[in-house]
DNA sequence: CGGGGGTTTGAGTCCGTTCAAAATACGTGG
DNA sequence: CCACGTATTTTGAACGGACTCAAACCCCCG
């Protein structure tokens, strides 16, 4: 039952887990890290595959190691929204896990994903024994309900702010920042997905993309976007003049 | 330091509170009902004034017994959303006293309040001794997470679908069901709150409204609402046709 | 090299906004 | 109880941003 150091699970056992610090893991102790290394499972999974499925019961939560995914919610017309984009870190499917039922939105591999999965049961069990658990992920619902509530007094603003806005976002999670102080990334997502998130049509994304290119704002070729200066891009961000 | 009984103290004691059944309260022993009745205020809050302020620092939770609140929230160019409504039973403040931080929203007595404000220390050392407690805050949270996010999606359909759908959440809340099978309410909302709670303007509001009437869906006269079926108005809350 | 999906551009239309004015309800003081 | 002033509600007309539909373009990959 024991691995070899360096072998393969051994590389993937939580307590290495470089991530851990940043996750709603963080408070639990070594017994319960090594409960949950026995009683976990790890997947990979390639791009463009679902890691659940809406309308799926809750089967347990999953913790990203590495990747990128997407948590979309569509409709029964068929409209699809990106809610929000989960790296290396973050935990997902808490929310079903508390609300219970069914999830209400499905995770979907951008790049390839490598996936802990810890069963609903075994979740259960370290929450009862375990009280700093259920404040920590009460903690991370609020904060999720925060900027739930944040984006939404945002609907209301041009499709160009929001834009800006999301091109800000993408900065902090994807960005590195060159030595003369420009931005640059490449973004896991099509012009489809970038609509979704804003809430408007890829043909709109497109137009305001270059509009802002052509404002000098950003400088975009296919995926690969560059932010020459943050100031001007986070004055585009505010008061709209007529 | 014991009350007569019905005296206006006892009338105000948590374990008589009627709502206590139905809030996030429940679960917690008789001794702590008494802590919390010893540690309690309560408050009335005439029409138009403010509960809480967004931007102030947490003071802890309130308890709402009787009266409508709204939750409105405002960004520095002067947009006004309405998150929700608040009556008798619902808690409110749990959001910012988890995530930490100041309140993202302001709360409005829109009809004359009776608030329990339950300080922060006090909260603090009722979830200390009571770990179910936080698990029942989670639920909470988990559940306002996932309608703020069902309420996403929504942003993306016409105003007379939001309107309609808003019509039906307010029967859920204020409708009595006469014989007949209709509906009838009256909204403590003025029709810049109904703007704010769909996220258009005031204009649109009332076209929509009076549009619906024309299509005898329902029949509004100022603030008071009546919806004759509820099945036509359901439909109007689905596929629109082109 | 030839599909095929994602991307880009174009033109027309419509929904919702904006600005403005009229009508109606409401509170206050005479 | 009525007159008045103010705030809210309602209606009107014009504008504009984003959507729709459609076609052209361009990468990527077989």
């Amino acid at each position: 039952m024991t691995d070899a150091p360096g072998s393969r699970r051994e590389l993937h056992r939580c307590f290495n887990c470089l991530n851990r610090a940043q996750s709603a893991w963080c408070a639990i102790s070594g017994d319960d890290i090594a409960f949950l290394d026995r009683h976990k499972l790890n997947r990979l999974y390639s791009a463009g595959q679902n890691i659940f499925f809406q309308g799926d019961p809750c089967q347990g939560l999953f913790c990203i190691e590495s990747g990128t995914a997407a948590i979309k919610k569509t409709d029964d017309q068929g409209n699809e929204i990106l809610l929000r984009l989960s790296t290396g870190g973050d935990t997902l499917g808490y929310r079903t896990y508390f609300a219970g039922g069914h999830y209400g939105a499905s995770a979907i591999a951008l790049e390839d994903c490598r996936v802990c999965i810890i069963p609903k049961v075994s979740v259960d069990a370290l929450l009862s024994r375990n009280p700093a658990l259920a404040l920590r992920f009460a903690q991370r619902l609020a904060s999720d309900l925060e900027s739930a509530e944040e984006h939404k007094l945002q609907a209301s603003l041009s499709v160009r702010v929001r834009i800006s806005h999301l091109l800000l976002a993408l900065k902090e999670r994807f960005g590195v920042r060159a030595a003369d102080g420009s931005w640059f990334f490449t973004v896991p997502l099509s012009r489809q997905d970038m609509a979704a998130m804003v809430g408007t049509r890829p043909e709109t994304v497109i137009r305001t993309l270059s509009e802002l290119e052509a404002d000098g704002l950003v400088s975009i070729n296919r995926r690969q976007i560059t932010i020459p200066a943050l100031d001007p891009l986070i004055d585009a961000t505010g008061i709209e003049q007529p």
